[in-house]
Parts: C-alpha cells; structure tokens; sequence
DNA sequence: CTTAACCATCACTCTGAATGATGGTTTTCT
DNA sequence: AGAAAACCATCATTCAGAGTGATGGTTAAG
C-alpha cells in the first residue's frame, strides 16, 4: 500500500469514476484500473463496486476513505516540513556551556524566538570537550565552547571574551595567604577547569583537591560557604544570587581573558535556522564582547 | 515519496546505520543505501549525514522523522480498518421506511449498538422507491422496504406485517360516509400511497385529492385536524402522539397487510456487520411480526 | 439506432526496486 | 603493526510493476 496508490483510489472515490479519476491524474484509463485492482488485492478486499456507469465504494471503501485522505494530507505537510527545514524553519539543537548558557544565552534565545517562533530550538549544556565531541558526531549543529578548537573538521568564530576571575568567600581577601587547597569546577572536560588547575599550580598551590559539580549554582554556593575557591568569568558572580557572599581576585592578565567560541562541523548543512541565528547572536553579542 | 521509502528512512533512523538497517529490514545493504539516496533526491535534501562509522541525522531528516513514523503508524491503522470492516467493525448504511424507522428500527439499532458499538451506523429514510434505487445503485447496504421488490439484482427477506388501517379524525365513526375526499399522504414513491390510491378508488372515493408530507407526524397531525383520510401501519398510529384524535377504521382483509422487506443486491459484499445486523434483526423482529 | 461513456483485458515499454560483488575507509582486536 | 570486522558507496544485473495504447463489451443518452 503505498502513497501513490492511495492517491489514485481517492481520485476514483471522489470522482465516482475511473475513467474521470484517470482524467484529472492525466493517466491512462487502464494504469487505473490495474492499480485500483492491485490495491484490492493488496488488501484482501474489494474497494468499489463495478456499475454500469462508474463505481461505488464498497464498506471495506469507505472505511479506507477517510484514512487515504488523511494520509496524503500528511504526507504533504512532511513534505513541506523537511522543505521548510531548509529555509526558515526547522529545528536547531546548539550546545553551550554551562556559563554561556546562564548568561549569555538567554537574551539571545529570547530575541531570536520572538523573531522566528516557528524554529525548534535546542539548548544542550556539557562541558566544552563533550560539546565538540557531539558537535563532531553531528548531534548537535554547533556549539558555544571555552577556547579555540583545532580541528580540521570543525570551524569556529569568536562569539565572548570572558574576563576570568578567582573566586573565594567573602572573607578572603587576598590569595597570597590562601587558606584553602580546595578547589571546586565542573566534572572533566570543562575549558575553565584546565585552566584553573594551570593558574593554581602557578600559585604554588599543589597539590590540591578538585572537587566536582554539575551546576553553577553548586559551584558558588560552596565557594560562599568557604569550601574551597574556583575559576568563573566575572559575568557570571555578578549575577549570580551568592554574589553578597563571595570575593573576586584578579587573575593574571595573561590568563584573564578565556575566548567563547562558536563551533560547528564544516559539513553540517548551513541552514536558514543556523544563519539567521547566528547572525542575530553576531548583533547581540558584539557590543559586550567589546565592553 | 513512498511509504517504503518512509519506512526504510525511518529504520536507518532509528538504527543509526544502513547496514544494521538493512539486516533489520532483510534487505541488502546497497538497496538501503539507493533508497536512501533516491528519498533524498525526491525531498531534495540530504537527510543523513554520513559518518565513518554509521549516519546522523541531518536538520532535514529530524523535521522528516517524526512525520515518517506517524505516517506509518496511521497506514497501519488503515490497513486494520479495512481489515476489519471485512470483519466485524467498519460501517453500516440501512435505509427505511419513515414508518419502519420511527416505530419498527429503534430497539433494534439499541440492541446493535450496544452489542456492536464499533460499527459505523447510518439510517437513510425515504420512501420505498427511492430506496431501492440507492440500493441498486450502491449507496446502501441494504433497505427496509414496503412490498416485494422483484428485480434479478435484489434479495430480500420479510420482516414484518404490517396491518394497514385507514385513519380519520376522531369524529368520522364510518367511512361509508366519508365527508372528505382529500387523503394525506407521503411523496410519490412509498409503498403505502400507492395501496392508498388503490383502496380508495376501490371505495368509490374518486376523484380525489393527495396531498404530499415529509413526515409521519405531519401526515397524522393534519389528519386530526381534519384535513383528510391516510393510510398508515396500525403499529404506528398507536405510537404517535396523535392517536387520542384520530379514529383507525379496518382495511378489506385482503389488502390489509403489508410487508416490509429487507432488500439488498446480490452481489453486495457479505459483512460481518451485515450479518450480525440482519441475525439481530430476525431475533427481535419475528415475534413482533407473528403476534 | 447511433453515439458516447465506462470498465476490463492484453501486449508492450521502461522505470526503479532489489541483489550480489567489489572497493575504500575506519574501528577493534590480537 | 597487522588482521578482522563494520560500515558505506558504486556498479552490473535481474525482475516486478507502473504506465501506455489498442480493443472489446456493456450501458446510458441522444
């Protein structure tokens, strides 16, 4: 039973004539015929009664009837939708950081589904290397990541400079006399967390405990109840809700600004939905990129 | 765009691979891979892009998956609905009799709607004549009807008697002295206002008048207002509202009953729901017709 | 009584679905 | 490092079936 069949049996049914049907499908009589014959056997079933003058459905007709018109219509709209996929509409699944996605994202997001309500949107949150290895295995269509990202399948584009900064409790003034050895970051794979273990060892803080998170939250809450310190862009405690409890420390200007990169697979298929929203996050993002 | 083609699609999809694809599918893994790429032209995008090691999902064939699979669900259920319209659900399409239906059908549609309420079930009323052209013609599966039908395509069964009284105002005690001349009848075509034409004219009541009505309660009503005589199944007086207006006066034996047959072609499809319909209908209707 | 409309059948062509074999690549296992 | 396994693309080939055009039989309309 395929689709082409069930178009050329709602013809006859609508017509009430195979010959007629045969008209406006611009077959030949006969291809009608042998195809309504074909789908009845198919079926196991008569579709129409023969009459001397045209056909009528037979109940086994009437009850396909209604289910061949709804298939067609579907079928067309599937059509429409993977036609749409390639213009405007669609989906997109975009991968972020968890900071990026905190931050960064949710202005973008706003602004680019009020102007394209109709796209499918995704936001993935991981560490950066598990967004490139995603990104890389076509399940995401790109990825905002901490770092440049070399590889020759993989093409990327400055989106944030993010101005890192340690992070303590409240009381912690200075870093020279640090008090702790603890520090907090996210689980393996985190862009800021091999940086931070850099910085540290250039403090002379090794060895040291890392201790892993999943979220944001988790992270500075602990850092505010004097658990250890940790490595966060500046936008990020500015607005978080522990922001009263913690004290920023300046990291060396050599290590303090951390790139937001943009990746996605030179192959991927360069969507409508993917340029339109890269354009627009181009708009919103480049004033505070340069701030 | 064929169902196939969906249903292979849908199974590269879900697999992940063409070659896992095609063992599911009992396919070779070149066919899989032609279909693929022949679906692909057809849509005129990829769907798929092509790993070292499996396939994903371009934009493309995400917005297609999920119409894909409801398209195959809902052919599924088409198939099942033919099939068991063949069986016991699918439709059913009776005509009858305004009289037939008004006092005769409704305990036996209850009884057969509620032992199968899977069927479809339609009633079509008009008069004898009409009906058994819509039978001829296909339209329906079947008709109550008043009189024999003979005609090499129709089969019929009798159901019930019916014993035709005259019906007057409640003033008019005779018929011999019949102040009126005008009957009251329903359209050209129905069993009852031909034996009506007949009777009266065997009565000497001619020329006369008919007059023409849509339906039972109009005919009755306009007869206890007075208007004229009709011709209806005693059964049926009993039953309308009317009847405390109205005076019954007895037919000539001979022309006093009528049958009411249940006609169908010969070459209709035997449905399981035509059949149970029709046993049901024998059970409640033979006692009624032999009392 | 002719004409037109309708459906079934047949012989034929040709598209495209399916097979099987081959080659290239990558991953996995030893 | 080398062998084996998994995966996809391509090609030549076979075969089913979609579509054509012609014909014949039947029925309704003129």
């Amino acid at each position: 039973m395929e689709l082409s069949a069930l178009g050329i049996f709602v013809a006859v049914a609508e017509t009430g004539s195979i010959s007629q049907a045969a008209r406006r499908l611009e077959y030949v009589q006969s291809n009608v015929t042998a195809r309504i014959q074909h789908l009845e056997d198919n079926l196991g079933t008569p579709l129409f009664y023969r009459k001397k003058r045209g056909i009528a459905l037979t109940p086994a007709g009437r009850a396909l009837l209604p289910y061949a018109t709804r298939l067609l219509r579907l079928a067309d709209e599937a059509r429409h939708a993977v036609e749409d996929s390639a213009q405007g509409q669609g989906s997109l699944i975009v991968g972020a950081m968890e900071t990026t996605a905190a931050v960064r994202l949710p202005s973008i997001l706003a602004h680019y589904h009020q102007a394209y309500p109709d796209v499918d949107l995704t936001v993935v949150t991981g560490t950066s290397e598990e967004l490139i290895a995603q990104a890389l295995d076509y399940c995401l269509d790109g990825a905002f990541v901490g770092g440049s990202v070399v590889h020759p399948d993989i093409e990327q584009e400055l989106f944030f400079e993010e101005e890192l900064v340690f992070v303590t409790e409240r009381r912690v003034t200075t870093l020279d006399a640090l008090p702790q050895r603890t520090a907090l970051s996210f689980r393996q794979g985190c862009a800021y967390r091999a940086r931070l273990e850099h910085l540290l060892r250039s403090y002379g803080i090794v060895p040291y405990k890392i201790m892993e998170f999943g979220t944001i939250e988790a992270i500075l809450g602990c850092v505010a109840a004097g658990m250890g310190i940790t490595l966060f862009p500046r936008f990020v405690v500015e607005r978080t809700a522990y922001r009263d409890q913690l004290c920023l420390h300046p990291v060396p200007a050599d290590l303090a600004l951390a790139p937001t990169m943009f990746i996605r697979r030179r192959d991927a298929l360069r969507t409508r939905a993917m340029e339109t929203f890269l354009e627009l996050a181009r708009r919103l993002a480049s004033p505070t990129a340069s701030g």
